[in-house]
RNA sequence: GUGGGUGUAGCUCAGUUGGCAGAGCGCUAGGUUGUGGUCCUGGAUGUCGAGGGUUCGAGCCCCUUCACUCACCCCA
Protein backbone atom coordinates (compact mmCIF):
# COMPACT_ATOMS: atom_id res chain seq x y z
CA UNK A 1 0.00 0.00 0.00
CA UNK A 2 1.53 3.41 -0.96
CA UNK A 3 0.77 5.84 2.03
CA UNK A 4 1.52 9.23 2.39
CA UNK A 5 5.36 10.28 3.49
CA UNK A 6 6.44 11.06 7.16
CA UNK A 7 5.02 13.96 8.52
CA UNK A 8 2.58 14.42 5.81
CA UNK A 9 -1.75 13.60 6.23
CA UNK A 10 -4.72 14.23 4.33
CA UNK A 11 -7.24 16.56 5.87
CA UNK A 12 -9.95 13.79 5.18
CA UNK A 13 -14.02 14.91 4.04
CA UNK A 14 -14.98 14.78 8.06
CA UNK A 15 -12.51 17.13 9.24
CA UNK A 16 -13.03 19.89 6.36
CA UNK A 17 -16.08 21.57 7.62
CA UNK A 18 -13.75 22.47 10.43
CA UNK A 19 -11.23 23.88 8.50
CA UNK A 20 -13.82 25.94 6.02
CA UNK A 21 -15.40 26.98 9.12
CA UNK A 22 -12.26 28.62 10.06
CA UNK A 23 -11.10 29.93 7.15
CA UNK A 24 -14.04 31.82 6.18
CA UNK A 25 -14.23 33.18 9.42
CA UNK A 26 -10.72 34.25 8.74
CA UNK A 27 -10.65 35.54 5.52
CA UNK A 28 -14.92 37.61 6.54
CA UNK A 29 -12.30 39.45 9.43
CA UNK A 30 -9.50 40.14 7.68
CA UNK A 31 -11.89 41.42 4.67
CA UNK A 32 -14.15 43.95 7.15
CA UNK A 33 -10.37 45.16 8.55
CA UNK A 34 -9.44 46.17 5.17
CA UNK A 35 -7.13 43.27 4.24
CA UNK A 36 -6.80 41.65 0.63
CA UNK A 37 -6.12 38.18 -0.32
CA UNK A 38 -2.40 37.43 -2.01
CA UNK A 39 -1.41 34.00 -2.94
CA UNK A 40 2.00 33.32 -3.76
CA UNK A 41 4.47 30.21 -4.81
CA UNK A 42 5.17 27.41 -2.74
CA UNK A 43 8.66 27.43 -3.70
CA UNK A 44 11.55 30.13 -3.57
CA UNK A 45 14.88 30.89 -3.73
CA UNK A 46 16.29 29.28 -1.05
CA UNK A 47 18.46 32.73 -0.53
CA UNK A 48 14.99 34.52 0.01
CA UNK A 49 14.61 32.35 3.27
CA UNK A 50 17.95 32.56 4.63
CA UNK A 51 18.35 36.13 4.21
CA UNK A 52 15.05 36.56 6.50
CA UNK A 53 14.39 34.04 8.47
CA UNK A 54 18.53 33.84 9.37
CA UNK A 55 20.97 31.85 8.38
CA UNK A 56 21.75 30.88 11.95
CA UNK A 57 18.05 29.52 13.13
CA UNK A 58 16.78 26.10 13.35
CA UNK A 59 14.56 26.33 10.46
CA UNK A 60 17.44 27.68 8.05
CA UNK A 61 19.85 25.20 9.41
CA UNK A 62 18.19 21.94 9.30
CA UNK A 63 14.37 22.10 8.96
CA UNK A 64 13.87 23.35 5.45
CA UNK A 65 13.21 21.43 2.22
CA UNK A 66 15.67 22.18 0.11
CA UNK A 67 16.99 20.80 -3.10
CA UNK A 68 18.25 21.47 -6.89
CA UNK A 69 16.02 21.83 -9.23
CA UNK A 70 16.78 20.13 -13.15
CA UNK A 71 19.34 23.39 -13.78
CA UNK A 72 21.22 22.87 -10.65
CA UNK A 73 19.60 26.30 -8.98
CA UNK A 74 18.43 25.79 -5.19
CA UNK A 75 15.14 25.76 -4.00
CA UNK A 76 13.05 25.67 -1.43
CA UNK A 77 9.61 24.78 0.03
CA UNK A 78 8.70 27.78 1.89
CA UNK A 79 8.73 27.18 5.61
CA UNK A 80 6.50 30.21 6.13
CA UNK A 81 4.67 32.94 4.68
CA UNK A 82 5.92 36.61 5.62
CA UNK A 83 9.85 36.25 3.36
CA UNK A 84 7.65 35.34 0.27
CA UNK A 85 4.69 38.54 1.03
CA UNK A 86 7.60 40.64 1.12
CA UNK A 87 9.36 39.13 -1.61
CA UNK A 88 6.21 40.19 -3.35
CA UNK A 89 6.26 43.60 -2.09
CA UNK A 90 9.25 44.49 -3.17
CA UNK A 91 9.36 42.45 -6.74
CA UNK A 92 6.18 44.54 -7.98
CA UNK A 93 6.74 47.70 -6.35
CA UNK A 94 3.75 47.74 -4.50
CA UNK A 95 5.12 50.66 -2.29
CA UNK A 96 5.12 52.67 -5.23
CA UNK A 97 1.13 52.38 -5.95
CA UNK A 98 0.66 52.58 -1.77
CA UNK A 99 3.19 51.79 0.43
CA UNK A 100 0.52 50.66 2.81
CA UNK A 101 -0.37 47.35 2.39
CA UNK A 102 -3.03 45.04 4.39
CA UNK A 103 -2.24 41.50 3.00
CA UNK A 104 -3.08 38.06 3.62
CA UNK A 105 -2.69 34.17 2.78
CA UNK A 106 -3.26 31.26 3.54
CA UNK A 107 -1.85 27.39 2.59
CA UNK A 108 1.22 24.91 3.53
CA UNK A 109 4.32 25.65 4.72
CA UNK A 110 6.75 22.92 5.03
CA UNK A 111 9.68 22.44 7.60
CA UNK A 112 11.47 18.88 8.08
CA UNK A 113 11.15 18.43 11.96
CA UNK A 114 9.99 15.32 13.47
CA UNK A 115 6.31 15.11 14.51
CA UNK A 116 4.48 14.99 16.66
CA UNK A 117 0.96 16.42 18.26
CA UNK A 118 0.26 19.71 16.58
CA UNK A 119 3.07 19.28 13.97
CA UNK A 120 3.59 18.11 11.24
CA UNK A 121 6.01 18.61 7.76
CA UNK A 122 3.40 20.13 5.78
CA UNK A 123 1.42 22.32 8.03
CA UNK A 124 -0.92 25.19 7.57
CA UNK A 125 -1.01 28.65 8.15
CA UNK A 126 -3.22 32.31 7.59
CA UNK A 127 -0.81 35.05 7.40
CA UNK A 128 -1.55 38.97 8.19
CA UNK A 129 0.77 41.60 7.12
CA UNK A 130 0.62 44.83 6.94
CA UNK A 131 3.41 47.44 5.39
CA UNK A 132 4.13 51.09 5.72
CA UNK A 133 2.52 51.51 8.95
CA UNK A 134 4.83 52.15 12.02
CA UNK A 135 1.98 53.18 14.30
CA UNK A 136 1.41 50.88 17.59
CA UNK A 137 -2.05 51.02 17.02
CA UNK A 138 -1.63 48.41 14.33
CA UNK A 139 0.41 45.99 16.77
CA UNK A 140 -2.76 46.49 18.59
CA UNK A 141 -5.30 45.94 15.88
CA UNK A 142 -3.42 42.45 15.01
CA UNK A 143 -3.54 41.41 18.41
CA UNK A 144 -7.19 42.47 18.83
CA UNK A 145 -7.95 40.53 15.25
CA UNK A 146 -6.43 37.32 16.68
CA UNK A 147 -8.69 37.85 19.23
CA UNK A 148 -11.68 38.47 18.20
CA UNK A 149 -11.08 35.44 15.41
CA UNK A 150 -10.57 33.58 18.59
CA UNK A 151 -14.06 34.73 19.61
CA UNK A 152 -15.93 34.06 16.84
CA UNK A 153 -14.74 30.69 16.77
CA UNK A 154 -16.10 29.86 20.20
CA UNK A 155 -12.51 29.70 22.01
CA UNK A 156 -11.71 31.01 25.12
CA UNK A 157 -9.25 29.17 26.71
CA UNK A 158 -6.36 30.83 24.91
CA UNK A 159 -3.86 33.51 26.15
CA UNK A 160 -2.13 36.05 24.61
CA UNK A 161 1.53 36.53 25.34
CA UNK A 162 2.99 40.09 24.67
CA UNK A 163 6.81 41.52 24.76
CA UNK A 164 9.06 43.48 23.38
CA UNK A 165 12.40 42.75 21.80
CA UNK A 166 13.26 46.67 21.21
CA UNK A 167 15.22 47.85 18.05
CA UNK A 168 18.04 48.04 16.22
CA UNK A 169 19.33 50.74 18.73
CA UNK A 170 18.63 49.34 22.43
CA UNK A 171 19.03 45.05 20.78
CA UNK A 172 22.70 45.73 20.89
CA UNK A 173 23.11 47.39 24.72
CA UNK A 174 20.61 44.33 25.88
CA UNK A 175 22.81 41.68 23.75
CA UNK A 176 25.81 42.79 25.70
CA UNK A 177 24.35 42.76 29.01
CA UNK A 178 23.02 39.41 28.18
CA UNK A 179 26.28 37.94 27.29
CA UNK A 180 28.20 39.04 30.18
CA UNK A 181 25.39 37.66 32.71
CA UNK A 182 25.58 34.30 30.53
CA UNK A 183 29.31 34.07 31.02
CA UNK A 184 29.34 34.97 34.75
CA UNK A 185 26.29 31.53 35.11
CA UNK A 186 28.37 29.63 32.23
CA UNK A 187 28.83 26.62 34.72
CA UNK A 188 24.80 26.37 35.79
CA UNK A 189 23.62 26.63 32.28
CA UNK A 190 22.37 23.09 30.38
CA UNK A 191 24.80 22.15 27.49
CA UNK A 192 21.73 23.64 25.10
CA UNK A 193 22.36 27.17 26.63
CA UNK A 194 25.97 26.99 26.67
CA UNK A 195 25.63 26.91 23.08
CA UNK A 196 23.33 28.95 22.75
CA UNK A 197 25.28 31.32 24.62
CA UNK A 198 27.40 32.81 21.37
CA UNK A 199 24.92 31.64 18.90
CA UNK A 200 21.80 32.68 19.62
CA UNK A 201 21.77 34.24 23.31
CA UNK A 202 18.03 35.04 23.33
CA UNK A 203 16.80 31.80 23.51
CA UNK A 204 18.45 30.96 26.71
CA UNK A 205 15.14 33.50 28.46
CA UNK A 206 12.93 30.58 27.22
CA UNK A 207 15.01 27.55 28.47
CA UNK A 208 13.02 25.24 29.98
CA UNK A 209 15.45 23.26 31.85
CA UNK A 210 14.78 23.94 35.92
CA UNK A 211 18.20 24.33 36.42
CA UNK A 212 18.28 26.95 33.59
CA UNK A 213 14.91 28.69 34.80
CA UNK A 214 17.21 29.22 38.42
CA UNK A 215 19.81 30.06 36.86
CA UNK A 216 18.33 33.10 34.43
CA UNK A 217 16.00 34.53 37.25
CA UNK A 218 17.55 37.79 37.44
CA UNK A 219 18.77 37.81 33.88
CA UNK A 220 18.35 41.04 32.04
CA UNK A 221 15.40 41.48 30.06
CA UNK A 222 14.38 42.98 26.88
CA UNK A 223 12.04 45.07 28.65
CA UNK A 224 14.75 46.80 31.15
CA UNK A 225 17.03 47.52 28.00
CA UNK A 226 14.30 49.07 25.56
CA UNK A 227 15.27 52.81 24.16
CA UNK A 228 12.51 55.61 25.06
CA UNK A 229 11.07 54.93 21.71
CA UNK A 230 10.68 51.38 22.26
CA UNK A 231 9.29 51.90 25.85
CA UNK A 232 6.76 54.38 24.32
CA UNK A 233 5.97 52.27 21.99
CA UNK A 234 5.30 49.52 23.38
CA UNK A 235 3.41 51.24 26.44
CA UNK A 236 0.73 52.64 24.07
CA UNK A 237 0.12 49.25 22.48
CA UNK A 238 -0.89 47.57 26.09
CA UNK A 239 -2.91 51.09 26.61
CA UNK A 240 -4.35 50.51 23.62
CA UNK A 241 -5.25 46.99 24.22
CA UNK A 242 -6.83 47.28 27.24
CA UNK A 243 -9.08 50.22 25.83
CA UNK A 244 -10.22 47.61 23.20
CA UNK A 245 -11.17 44.79 26.21
CA UNK A 246 -8.15 42.59 25.11
CA UNK A 247 -6.16 40.75 27.88
CA UNK A 248 -2.88 39.68 27.41
CA UNK A 249 0.33 38.57 29.46
CA UNK A 250 3.46 40.37 29.46
CA UNK A 251 6.01 37.50 28.84
CA UNK A 252 9.58 38.81 29.71
CA UNK A 253 10.66 35.38 28.49
CA UNK A 254 8.37 35.24 24.89
CA UNK A 255 11.43 35.04 22.02
CA UNK A 256 10.91 34.41 18.36
CA UNK A 257 12.92 32.18 16.38
CA UNK A 258 12.97 33.97 13.28
CA UNK A 259 15.94 36.57 13.55
CA UNK A 260 13.61 39.24 11.79
CA UNK A 261 11.21 40.47 14.45
CA UNK A 262 11.58 43.77 16.39
CA UNK A 263 9.70 45.79 19.06
CA UNK A 264 6.44 44.06 19.66
CA UNK A 265 6.28 39.90 19.75
CA UNK A 266 3.16 38.38 20.56
CA UNK A 267 2.10 34.86 20.76
CA UNK A 268 -1.58 32.90 21.76
CA UNK A 269 -1.02 30.34 23.55
CA UNK A 270 -3.48 27.10 24.55
CA UNK A 271 -2.67 24.44 26.60
CA UNK A 272 -5.04 21.82 25.02
CA UNK A 273 -1.66 20.68 22.66
CA UNK A 274 0.39 19.74 25.41
CA UNK A 275 3.98 20.97 24.67
CA UNK A 276 2.96 22.71 20.92
CA UNK A 277 0.93 25.78 22.79
CA UNK A 278 1.52 28.55 20.18
CA UNK A 279 -2.08 28.56 17.81
CA UNK A 280 -1.05 32.54 16.55
CA UNK A 281 2.20 34.13 16.59
CA UNK A 282 3.95 37.17 15.07
CA UNK A 283 5.75 40.56 15.59
CA UNK A 284 7.03 43.43 13.90
CA UNK A 285 10.20 43.52 11.58
CA UNK A 286 10.66 46.86 10.67
CA UNK A 287 13.73 46.62 9.22
CA UNK A 288 12.89 43.14 6.84
CA UNK A 289 11.62 44.73 3.82
CA UNK A 290 15.00 47.15 4.03
CA UNK A 291 16.93 44.05 4.23
CA UNK A 292 16.23 42.16 1.25
CA UNK A 293 16.27 45.18 -1.02
CA UNK A 294 13.31 46.93 -0.61
CA UNK A 295 12.56 50.84 0.50
CA UNK A 296 12.76 51.41 4.42
CA UNK A 297 9.44 50.66 5.42
CA UNK A 298 7.80 49.33 9.04
CA UNK A 299 6.11 46.12 8.95
CA UNK A 300 4.14 43.51 11.30
CA UNK A 301 2.66 40.46 10.77
CA UNK A 302 1.25 37.09 12.17
CA UNK A 303 0.70 33.80 11.75
CA UNK A 304 -2.04 31.52 12.46
CA UNK A 305 -1.69 27.49 13.02
CA UNK A 306 -4.53 25.59 11.14
CA UNK A 307 -3.65 22.36 12.40
CA UNK A 308 -3.33 23.34 16.33
CA UNK A 309 -5.97 25.76 15.59
CA UNK A 310 -8.90 22.96 14.33
CA UNK A 311 -7.35 20.63 16.56
CA UNK A 312 -8.32 22.71 19.89
CA UNK A 313 -11.75 23.24 18.32
CA UNK A 314 -12.34 19.58 17.36
CA UNK A 315 -11.56 18.82 21.14
CA UNK A 316 -13.94 21.34 22.44
CA UNK A 317 -16.91 21.08 19.96
CA UNK A 318 -16.19 18.15 18.10
CA UNK A 319 -16.44 18.21 14.11
CA UNK A 320 -19.76 19.66 13.18
CA UNK A 321 -22.00 16.94 11.73
CA UNK A 322 -22.31 16.84 7.82
CA UNK A 323 -25.52 17.67 6.40
CA UNK A 324 -27.52 15.21 4.79
CA UNK A 325 -29.17 15.15 1.55
CA UNK A 326 -32.44 17.60 1.25
CA UNK A 327 -33.98 14.43 -0.52
CA UNK A 328 -33.37 10.83 -1.35
CA UNK A 329 -34.95 8.85 -4.00
CA UNK A 330 -35.33 5.18 -4.26
CA UNK A 331 -36.19 3.89 -7.34
CA UNK A 332 -37.90 0.76 -7.37
CA UNK A 333 -37.95 -1.66 -10.67
CA UNK A 334 -35.61 -0.59 -13.97
CA UNK A 335 -37.13 2.30 -15.31
CA UNK A 336 -37.43 4.12 -12.15
CA UNK A 337 -34.20 4.37 -11.69
CA UNK A 338 -34.07 6.35 -14.86
CA UNK A 339 -36.69 8.80 -13.89
CA UNK A 340 -34.54 8.73 -9.88
CA UNK A 341 -31.50 10.42 -11.83
CA UNK A 342 -32.91 12.33 -14.16
CA UNK A 343 -35.46 13.99 -11.38
CA UNK A 344 -32.21 14.10 -8.63
CA UNK A 345 -30.57 16.22 -11.46
CA UNK A 346 -32.88 18.36 -12.03
CA UNK A 347 -32.95 19.37 -8.35
CA UNK A 348 -29.49 19.63 -7.75
CA UNK A 349 -29.47 22.55 -10.79
CA UNK A 350 -32.37 24.11 -8.84
CA UNK A 351 -30.47 23.74 -5.82
CA UNK A 352 -32.04 21.09 -3.62
CA UNK A 353 -29.50 19.01 -2.45
CA UNK A 354 -30.65 15.51 -3.43
CA UNK A 355 -29.25 11.92 -4.16
CA UNK A 356 -30.40 8.82 -5.18
CA UNK A 357 -29.68 5.09 -5.40
CA UNK A 358 -27.50 3.96 -9.27
CA UNK A 359 -27.61 -0.22 -7.38
CA UNK A 360 -31.07 -1.42 -7.63
CA UNK A 361 -31.61 -2.44 -3.49
CA UNK A 362 -34.17 -3.00 -1.82
CA UNK A 363 -36.70 -0.70 -0.64
CA UNK A 364 -35.65 -1.76 2.80
CA UNK A 365 -32.36 -1.22 2.40
CA UNK A 366 -32.60 1.92 0.62
CA UNK A 367 -35.25 3.64 3.42
CA UNK A 368 -31.74 2.21 5.58
CA UNK A 369 -29.17 4.70 3.59
CA UNK A 370 -31.62 7.51 3.60
CA UNK A 371 -31.76 7.25 6.91
CA UNK A 372 -28.15 6.68 7.35
CA UNK A 373 -26.94 9.64 4.41
CA UNK A 374 -29.20 11.49 7.34
CA UNK A 375 -31.89 12.71 4.22
CA UNK A 376 -34.97 15.01 5.18
CA UNK A 377 -37.11 13.44 2.79
CA UNK A 378 -37.61 10.03 0.86
CA UNK A 379 -39.10 9.48 -2.14
CA UNK A 380 -40.48 6.64 -3.58
CA UNK A 381 -40.58 5.98 -7.24
CA UNK A 382 -42.18 2.34 -7.62
CA UNK A 383 -42.31 1.64 -11.20
CA UNK A 384 -43.03 -1.73 -10.55
CA UNK A 385 -47.05 -1.33 -11.06
CA UNK A 386 -46.76 1.52 -12.97
CA UNK A 387 -50.38 2.22 -13.59
CA UNK A 388 -50.96 1.98 -9.63
CA UNK A 389 -48.17 3.20 -7.81
CA UNK A 390 -48.00 7.29 -7.34
CA UNK A 391 -44.48 8.86 -6.10
CA UNK A 392 -44.78 8.93 -2.40
CA UNK A 393 -42.71 11.71 -0.58
CA UNK A 394 -41.70 11.05 3.04
CA UNK A 395 -40.57 13.11 5.76
CA UNK A 396 -37.60 11.47 7.37
CA UNK A 397 -38.24 13.07 10.97
CA UNK A 398 -42.20 13.24 10.91
CA UNK A 399 -42.73 10.25 8.81
CA UNK A 400 -45.12 12.39 7.34
CA UNK A 401 -46.23 10.82 3.46
CA UNK A 402 -47.65 12.62 0.92
CA UNK A 403 -48.55 10.91 -2.28
CA UNK A 404 -47.91 12.81 -5.40
CA UNK A 405 -49.12 13.23 -9.16
CA UNK A 406 -48.33 10.48 -11.43
CA UNK A 407 -46.53 12.45 -13.72
CA UNK A 408 -42.89 14.03 -13.08
CA UNK A 409 -43.20 14.53 -9.31
CA UNK A 410 -39.73 17.27 -9.82
CA UNK A 411 -41.29 20.66 -9.86
CA UNK A 412 -43.48 19.77 -7.33
CA UNK A 413 -40.96 18.51 -4.84
CA UNK A 414 -39.17 21.66 -5.81
CA UNK A 415 -42.35 23.54 -4.61
CA UNK A 416 -42.39 21.45 -1.36
CA UNK A 417 -39.13 21.58 -0.06
CA UNK A 418 -38.38 25.20 -0.93
CA UNK A 419 -41.53 26.02 0.34
CA UNK A 420 -41.15 24.02 3.41
CA UNK A 421 -44.62 22.18 2.78
CA UNK A 422 -43.49 19.52 4.46
CA UNK A 423 -41.38 20.81 7.21
CA UNK A 424 -38.23 19.10 7.79
CA UNK A 425 -38.17 18.98 11.79
C1' G B 1 18.68 15.00 15.58
C1' U B 2 17.78 12.49 21.05
C1' G B 3 14.69 9.54 24.45
C1' G B 4 9.98 6.74 25.98
C1' G B 5 5.32 4.25 24.39
C1' U B 6 2.41 1.71 20.52
C1' G B 7 1.63 -1.24 15.74
C1' U B 8 -3.74 -7.58 15.36
C1' A B 9 -10.48 -6.64 10.59
C1' G B 10 -12.70 -0.15 7.95
C1' C B 11 -12.68 1.82 13.61
C1' U B 12 -11.75 0.79 19.11
C1' C B 13 -9.21 -3.02 21.09
C1' A B 14 -8.74 -8.52 23.53
C1' G B 15 -5.36 -12.56 22.48
C1' U B 16 -3.18 -17.28 28.47
C1' U B 17 3.86 -20.73 29.88
C1' G B 18 4.79 -20.28 22.11
C1' G B 19 -0.24 -24.72 20.03
C1' C B 20 -6.53 -23.71 14.62
C1' A B 21 -7.08 -15.42 14.28
C1' G B 22 -11.06 -13.05 18.23
C1' A B 23 -14.93 -9.33 20.34
C1' G B 24 -17.70 -4.81 20.02
C1' C B 25 -18.90 -1.10 16.56
C1' G B 26 -19.26 -0.52 11.37
C1' C B 27 -20.33 -3.03 6.51
C1' U B 28 -23.69 -6.57 4.00
C1' A B 29 -28.18 -9.82 3.40
C1' G B 30 -32.56 -11.28 5.70
C1' G B 31 -36.70 -11.24 9.77
C1' U B 32 -44.92 -13.35 6.60
C1' U B 33 -44.08 -10.43 -1.26
C1' G B 34 -44.65 -1.15 0.09
C1' U B 35 -41.09 1.96 4.48
C1' G B 36 -35.52 3.81 8.14
C1' G B 37 -33.62 4.58 13.44
C1' U B 38 -34.60 -0.14 18.38
C1' C B 39 -34.43 -5.48 18.41
C1' C B 40 -33.24 -10.61 16.31
C1' U B 41 -30.61 -13.98 12.74
C1' G B 42 -27.02 -15.03 8.97
C1' G B 43 -22.62 -13.36 5.94
C1' A B 44 -18.05 -10.98 4.25
C1' U B 45 -13.54 -8.72 5.73
C1' G B 46 -6.62 -10.03 8.21
C1' U B 47 0.64 -9.86 4.49
C1' C B 48 -1.09 -9.99 13.11
C1' G B 49 3.30 -2.90 10.16
C1' A B 50 7.67 -4.99 7.06
C1' G B 51 12.19 -8.16 6.72
C1' G B 52 15.16 -11.76 8.97
C1' G B 53 16.27 -15.29 13.15
C1' U B 54 15.16 -19.13 17.19
C1' U B 55 11.60 -23.36 17.32
C1' C B 56 8.34 -29.40 15.46
C1' G B 57 5.35 -24.91 15.76
C1' A B 58 5.77 -17.52 16.46
C1' G B 59 0.55 -12.48 16.86
C1' C B 60 3.54 -13.86 21.37
C1' C B 61 10.74 -14.79 22.07
C1' C B 62 15.40 -12.33 19.54
C1' C B 63 17.57 -8.85 15.74
C1' U B 64 16.78 -5.16 11.97
C1' U B 65 13.58 -1.70 9.79
C1' C B 66 9.28 1.43 8.89
C1' A B 67 5.22 4.07 10.70
C1' C B 68 2.35 6.30 14.49
C1' U B 69 2.51 8.66 19.21
C1' C B 70 4.39 11.55 23.51
C1' A B 71 8.41 14.41 25.31
C1' C B 72 13.16 17.08 24.33
C1' C B 73 14.60 20.52 20.56
C1' C B 74 12.14 24.14 17.54
C1' C B 75 7.93 26.68 16.12
C1' A B 76 2.41 28.13 14.11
Amino acid sequence: MIQTIRGFRDILPGETPLWQTIERAASQLFEDFGFQEIRLPLIERTELFARSIGEVTDIVEKEMYTFPDRKGENITLRPEATASVVRSYIQHKMYAVDPIQKLYTMGPMFRRERPQKGRYRQFFQINAEVFGIASPYIDAQLILLLNELFKRLGLTDLRAHLNSLGCRECRPLFHRALSEFLASKQDRLCSDCQRRMDKNPLRTLDCKVPGCREAMQDAPTTLDHLCSHCADHFETVKRTLKAQGVSFLVDKTLVRGLDYYSRTAFEIQTTALGAQSAVAGGGRYDALIQELGGPEMPAIGFAIGLDRLAEVMAQIKGCPASRGPDLFIIPLGQTAMEQAYLCSSRLNLAGVRSETDYNGKSLKSLMKRADKLNAGHALILDHRQPDKNAPVLRNMTTREQVTLALEDPTDEIIKILTNKGLPRD
